[in-house]
DNA sequence: GTGTGAAGGATTGTTCTACGATCCTGCAAT
DNA sequence: ATTGCAGGATCGTAGAACAATCCTTCACAC
């Protein structure tokens, strides 16, 4: 490099930026399989064997198995040994255990985290209340669940950690898997929704600690609330 | 079942409870590399060739992939597509995004946790303070180093909650890599033996707030003396 | 009838082989 | 000193194969 203006300086480091264009083929399966259960196309429970994975996806069954693996790790399938892999079927324990990581992140996240103070933070909380309040105003119930879920996840990112910010988006892909297993999730949805306002109000405030321990409460009472459900089921 | 007195019923119960006791060869060899990553016999940038492993270990190249593509995902290891996985390199901002996990977590687990009063947890927290003592008298300054950790995961499992104490898991074991980069090591766990005794002499005073925010500072200083140590590397 | 046990089929866990794609290294050419 | 290219090594993926395990079915005995 005999000679290196800035311009070609940038040039350089915005190459360096840009990501491999290809991705493995077994993240492409996890991918997808992962889309089908959020979406509920493949049911708590439903089982997912391997040459079928492979033929449907055009792929070989090493392939599938990689793919598989991944996903267990996430929680989202769970692998019975010598019996195959499943979706997933959260018992009561589950809720609660989930809840209890939800319990430390959430208001942890609020009261400890480095963005707490940060505008474009709590504008994407403030914009996640905003959305779950249109969708409900037209009738929108998955829209107020996935405004929910993005509520929750603006929240975490508050802590500013990328780490933290993926493990949130595996408790609530568990979540996703809750749901599944009761009626009556639109009721569920709505209430919240005044709640999640008022706690974007007091950050917004600077009230943080009314903020964090105003979440908690939120929190214990939607984990009793689903953990009634599920225990008259 | 005709008929089912308690005993039986026992029995049934434990035999229900005991764990499949073939490991699958993929989860050993996993083991086996994550402690040999953990015990710095694998230092940080390494490169781990499949082929080598499998024979190594007397198992396929498959099998290898898979035990890989499983810590890949615990972040003890890299991949670098069509290059090979390397054992993890921590950079400056890991180290920071670490410890902005480790902010909302641990003082999260002190102030929401739901084990914060549970003798046991609580005896726990004061038998890690115990043995780094022990051990730092002894000059066992490696023992030192996995006291620390033994507190800082006594200190989650006040939530109550596998998952949780999972993913923590997963961070001190970045941390053990962070801590291969740089020397001087002995020095730095030292210092922290007597904040680790004042925060459980509060948690065992029941002063939760005053607790989980000395945590919260201790967890400042730790990481801005860290992020010194990297930035003269 | 209810429980026990054996045969058969399907799926998983694991190994082995194979081959194109990609990357690194070294050397020659400009 | 940079570029271009051949050679070699490793990865990504596919495919076939086989033992081990599990489920289902059916026959059999009490």
């Amino acid at each position: 490099m005999t000679e290196s203006n800035p311009s070609v300086q940038d040039a350089l480091a915005s190459l360096a930026a840009t990501s491999t264009v290809v991705v493995p083929a077994s993240e492409r399966v996890a991918d997808r399989i992962r889309a089908e259960v959020a979406e509920a196309r493949l049911r708590v429970g439903a089982r997912l064997p391997e040459q079928a994975l492979g033929e449907a996806l055009q792929v070989s069954r090493n392939t599938v198995r990689e793919a598989l693996s991944q996903l267990v790790a996430e929680r989202v399938l769970v692998r019975i040994p010598n019996r195959g892999v499943f979706v997933a079927r959260p018992e009561r324990v589950d809720v609660r255990d989930v809840y209890s990581a939800r319990l430390v992140i959430e208001p942890g996240a609020v009261r400890y985290g480095e963005r707490v103070a940060d505008p474009a933070a709590l504008a994407a909380v403030a914009r996640a209340v905003d959305t779950g309040r249109s969708a409900a105003a037209t009738g929108d119930w998955v829209g107020v669940a996935a405004a929910n879920q993005h509520f929750h996840r603006a929240v975490v990112a508050l802590a500013g950690s990328p780490r933290l910010d993926r493990e949130m988006g595996r408790l609530l892909a568990e979540m996703r898997l809750v749901f599944q297993r009761m009626p009556g999730v639109r009721e569920f949805h709505e209430p919240y929704l005044t709640r999640n306002g008022e706690i974007a109000e007091l950050l917004a405030d600077g009230a943080i600690e009314k903020a964090a321990d105003e979440l908690a409460r939120y929190l214990v009472t939607a984990r009793d609330q689903l953990l009634d459900a599920y225990a008259r089921l």
